[in-house]
DNA sequence: ACCTGAACACCGTTCAAGT
DNA sequence: ACCTGAACACCGTTCAAGT
């Protein structure tokens, strides 16, 4: 759906120069993506609202007529950015043969989304409580949270993979994940030699033997199933 | 000048009321513990250097006579805590009787470390280019994070625990364990409904599970040893 | 009705001036 | 030698004033 509408290149001059009144759905688009240009190159740090105003050729004040903070404006952006990660994975997941390969190939496409949009700000902290976003900005991003979800679900349903817990498993692959995310896309990972395949690998064989095998209290030792 | 350095208890008032003159290494630490103070409070949001300085009874410029930056007096707090978690974990290690019962023990500690010192900032990444941070500080930080997997790995060892790749073990452990922090000292765990041991007994078992038993390349099937 | 941009209330950091 | 605090260069956000 995405690829159709951001045909927004060379922006259609409908009045003469001064196409500026009146069109607020098109200055919004202007303004978001002049933010998505600024985001793409530095992340949150780099999402200065004068900037955004100069991107989009509108004075700073008029960004506040379109979105109620700077939380917010990135709000609609990481929305949008889910819905594409959706989509970016979903044939992967169609086609992957193992779950560790599911794993790898999520975590793989992850990685960009944390790069720009994982790293300063907790968005599911200002969704936790309601009233500090309004929920047309909360809802397409539950939505999409959501439709991940499922679509990992789905995939492993397909593939016979039974998770121990999947109710506790979920929540704790998304933690994971985006414990790895952060390391990987920090310089943090330089202070040992590993790569990010080496890693993804890893972390998917343990954690699909961990989520398909583990899980029993800690102090039996008997087999794995009586 | 003075030998004896180590002797530095009560600060000995040479001067009359204003003892502040000279007496660099107590205005040090007065800095440090307004800083710490701030940072309790509400986390590098609130490490504030005008508040800092006025917490210290010094003016703004003052406390740059002491740390070139606001990162760099967070370095230096930051190292001290980890020393602290070094200490505090150090008999729940040689306490565990299970690799499940020291995941959980040290997890547990470190939540109170990642809710001040770990949200917004990474100092790793600012370790890794070296220039950043001045060796005086980036020394201790390094040196308790490597005593800190020495207990973790004497630990595991001491209860028989053969991890697959110990060497990749290490930092995917790490990695894990911030995103779970992360996800639960946000609000962000709100959206689900478990709680913290709940996910952290079952984060201990998936991995220890996955770590002792997994690793093989995905494709083979037969035994977990041929 | 919609937009502008000066102004406000903050930041981290610097540096001439004081003692 | 050491400390001060005004000043600088930025922020996000607001709002009286323009069109």
């Amino acid at each position: 759906m995405n690829n159709v509408q951001n045909a927004t290149a060379a922006a259609p001059p409908k009045r003469r120069t001064r196409t500026r009144w009146g069109d607020r759905e098109g200055r919004r688009r202007d303004i978001l993506a002049a933010a998505r240009t600024l985001l793409a190159r530095g992340g949150y740090d780099r999402l200065n609202i004068r900037d955004v105003a100069r991107g989009a050729r509108v004075s700073a004040g008029t960004v506040y007529t379109y979105f109620a903070s700077r939380e917010e404006l990135f709000a609609a952006l990481y929305a949008e950015r889910l819905v594409a990660f959706h989509d970016e994975i979903a044939p992967l997941a169609a086609r992957a043969r193992t779950p560790e390969q599911l794993f790898v190939a999520v975590a793989e496409r992850y990685l960009d989304v944390y790069r720009v949009y994982g790293r300063e700000v907790n968005l599911w902290a200002m969704l936790a409580d309601a009233s500090r976003l309004p929920p047309e900005l909360a809802q397409p991003m539950i939505q999409a949270a959501g439709q991940i979800m499922g679509l990992v679900g789905t995939a492993l349903g397909r593939l016979g993979t039974r998770l121990v817990d999947a109710e506790l498993a979920i929540p704790f692959l998304w933690a994971t994940l985006n414990g790895l995310a952060d390391h990987f896309t920090g310089q943090r990972h330089r202070l040992h030699g590993f790569s990010w395949p080496d890693m993804a690998g890893f972390a998917a064989r343990t954690l699909v033997t961990g989520l398909t095998q583990g899980g029993a209290p800690p102090r039996r030792r008997k087999e794995r199933r009586r």
